[in-house]
DNA sequence: GTCTATACCTGGATAGAC
DNA sequence: GTCTATCCAGGTATAGAC
């Protein structure tokens, strides 16, 4: 009765929330079919192993991460605006945040702990974020520091994210943001 | 034959390991066993469960940081030497973050997900670090921030981390020390 | 495409001999 | 203090009916 595809869709999704979570090895396939309502011996009509799932899941935040980024290359007017919408990810997401920490960051850990097979795969949802800040501050006119200063963000806000979490504390992380815009706006724009 | 606690110090010592490198779930007492090479029975006369023996994990690591930061203090001959003690750690145990990442801020995180009872105690070994940071920055006569400051080079080292081990990119992690000892460079010293 | 039943294994934990 | 034997829960995965 359903149409094609959304069993599976279902499953994806509730995967990707509680592999967030619990982590994915402390997520188990009962825990799953609690969520989406189906049988265990059903999961296998749709994926061949606990690690496919985890493949997909992976894929849906490539590809989830993508559109945002595109959104926000859409809406922020400058370079500087697009970072900073980066930056607000840790405030927007805090509720999340401070009981899972980053659902990049915290997967690629578990992954690289585990030595997954995944893991490169994992790791590129990083990529993303850091080919898209690189590229704002081409824009901003650092070209030769461009990667760096992408690099020198998303290890800023990963750490904050990370520190965040452990000491639940909102304060520290919106003091650490507020750090974060200002550097942004000590950074020179480069016209050529 | 052993002489009294050996074995269990062996236990404990085996667990600090593989809880780092595997994670604290995915380390099995057979694994430990197979490292102390004593039967799985024999855990329960040290210990009543796995969780006493992360609690056992944690005190040994609380234990050892604070005889680093000890040794800091001794060594260092000026707060600022000493907080360069910090931030080198991320080269000189490199070859175990590039793979397993920070053993404080990887336990914390996973323990965070399990919603684990000694989530409490790991974030003790934060703490101790926040505060030795927090004293040496004091030191350097930054009274009011002393403590954003040491939250700032915490939450900064920790996401160096976590993106190195992610990349495994030595050039990277070096280059984010030399910025951090440079931005530490800046900071002005205040004396009474 | 979904179900039930079940195989098979590994995990933590216990009992009791030595 | 260490061992072997064992229990039991829970995990992934498979087979086959519907």
């Amino acid at each position: 009765m359903m149409a094609q595809g959304t069993t599976r869709r279902q499953i994806v999704e509730a995967a990707d929330d509680l592999f967030y979570r619990q982590g994915f090895e402390h997520t188990s396939f009962a825990d799953i079919a609690r969520v989406v309502d189906i049988s265990r011996g059903n999961f296998y009509h749709h994926f061949k192993s606990k690690d496919d799932i985890l493949d997909a899941v992976i894929k849906t935040r490539l590809d989830r991460t993508q559109h945002m980024l595109a959104d926000w290359e859409e809406e922020g007017t400058t370079p500087k605006d697009r970072i900073r919408s980066y930056i607000k990810i840790l405030l927007t997401n805090w509720s999340m945040i401070k009981d899972y920490g980053c659902p990049v960051g915290t997967l690629c850990t578990e992954l690289a702990k585990l030595n997954h097979a995944s893991k490169t795969e994992a790791n590129k949802i990083f990529t993303l974020f850091r080919v898209w800040l690189r590229n704002q501050f081409r824009q901003l006119g650092h070209k030769k520091d461009a990667d760096a200063l992408a690099m020198h963000v998303l290890s800023w806000s990963q750490g904050v994210a990370t520190l965040g979490n452990a000491f639940d504390d909102y304060k520290y992380v919106k003091q650490e943001v507020d750090k974060m815009c200002a550097w942004l706006d000590t950074l020179s724009v480069r016209t050529k």
